[in-house]
DNA sequence: CTGTATCCTTTTAGATACTG
DNA sequence: CAGTATCTAAAAGGATACAG
């Protein structure tokens, strides 16, 4: 028997299940700042700089639909309201997802270094 | 001195030089189907279903540009023309997010499952 | 087979003002 | 403080036709 001229084709790609959740510009950041701990609403927003009020409920809100934040209203007085949103275990299920980024960030900034003094060298 | 009331703000997000190559629904899927091997134009619109071959090349492109993946001509007869995408060896640094999503997704599942049988349970 | 080109729709996000 | 409402802009994606 000849070997194939073209290998067969990948297993269907298993990564539908995270993709549906954490595609988009914020979501991976809005999870990442909540790993170190619960955060509210305000602290939210000052981490990620430039996201709009409307984006940030809009994203939390589907967060928790998909059970991967909980949002708790913490009543200290009559007048103030502060809102608390914390991952829940489903959400501490993409910890490691995100070291991954984070190292492979590193890795790619490593990389330009690397070729950045190739580049100095050579000249 | 007191305690703070409120915990130190974490780090800045260290994620920027991966979602800047990775963010979008098609980036992540293409980058994986890519994990197994070389594989041609078509191959990769076969693999991702419903992708218009617009969107194909975009992004076959723009992962060109930041040099995740390499684009071989090869010219096998004067008619007709095969091109292959492969995973350089910044791509690869990718490897690690990809398999951590794969957990992540089985973990997801694994919950989901958890979660009906006690739902079942209960009634 | 591997794309371009064009047009159109959907999604995502930003700005700003306003509420309890 | 934690949002809602409204309007607008930009980005991403889809459909289809066509070219070398």
């Amino acid at each position: 028997m000849i070997a194939p001229v073209r290998p067969a084709p990948p297993p269907d790609c298993p990564l539908e299940r995270y993709l549906h959740i954490v595609s988009g510009a914020w979501v991976p950041r809005i999870l990442w700042y909540l790993r170190f701990g619960p955060r509210r609403f305000g602290d939210l927003r000052r981490d990620l700089g430039s996201i709009s009020t409307k984006i940030l409920t809009a994203k939390l809100r589907t967060l928790e639909e998909e059970r991967m934040v909980v949002r708790t209203e913490l009543l200290v007085s009559e007048r103030q309201r502060q809102v608390e949103y914390a991952l829940t275990e489903r959400g501490l299920a993409f910890e490691p997802v995100f070291e991954a980024m984070e190292q492979a960030s590193r890795r790619l900034t490593e990389l330009d270094l690397l070729e950045a003094r190739e580049a100095g060298a050579e000249s």
